[in-house]
DNA sequence: GTAAAAATGCTAAAAATTTAGCATAAATTA
DNA sequence: TAATTTATGCTAAATTTTTAGCATTTTTAC
């Protein structure tokens, strides 16, 4: 659990959540950049903080300057949100998710080479069944 | 993009938009029951109208009571978060998110199957490279 | 047919979020 | 070294969200 995509935070909260991801660090002009109707800097340092407070980034300094992160790594909230995500709109099935991907993706031949060996590795992997 | 999950939609409407989603069409009895810290029924039934005027539910009348239901319909909210997901998490990459949940889910043999058959007809009926 | 139950309509207060602004410190530059 | 720029610390106002409550309507039960 713990997404933060799901419930706790507010939609600015969550706004910076998503760029924070997306970017790996930032600074608070990164962010600034990034948001949509963008408030001032003080705005953004204020939410910095107090996503900070509720232990969903740190930061460190960088010269003069803070530069935030993620508390949780990359995959792993990936991973919770995915969940989230087939939860609510795919019946909890696996396979509409990834029939959605593929079908919206327009893959070229090569990709889904990659993806049919992955599947047939998850079949040696993982005798389950 | 129109992603209810990514912007514009306070804490308790984005709460509520997944109980919609997941349950397809909901009454508020229905809505307050899923709800984490559920408020009252006039709070529920506010947010309930609140989301209407804002476009994201409709509803009808079923006897007495009201049944909303979300304009946009399932599969595509469910495209348009995947998208978001995997903009923020994946690098973009579908390769990865798939690998992510495929790894994650331990599927049986049989469903790993079925996911080599919708990869197979997606070669063959985009023949994009 | 009257009373109780279960729903909605509407309004406004309470709480939380979002925002800006001033004070201050450190680095840059002229 | 003084002025300017670029950062943070802190505080409080403005706005949005969240909530509850009362009035009203419709159905159900006696």
């Amino acid at each position: 659990m713990e997404d933060y995509r799901n419930i706790k935070l507010s939609r600015r909260e969550r706004q910076i959540m998503d760029i924070v991801y997306q970017r790996g660090r930032v600074s608070v002009a990164d962010v600034l950049e990034d948001l949509p109707d963008p408030p001032s800097y003080s705005t953004v340092r204020a939410l910095l903080r107090i996503l900070e407070e509720k232990g969903y980034l740190t930061h460190e300094k960088k010269g003069r300057r803070y530069i935030y992160r993620p508390m949780q790594p990359r995959h792993l909230a990936g991973r919770s949100a995915l969940k989230q995500i087939f939860q609510t709109f795919f019946d909890k099935s696996i396979e509409k998710t990834v029939m959605t991907l593929i079908s919206d993706a327009d893959l070229s031949d090569e990709e889904l080479d990659r993806l049919s060996q992955l599947i047939e590795q998850a079949k040696k992997g993982d005798p389950s069944s």
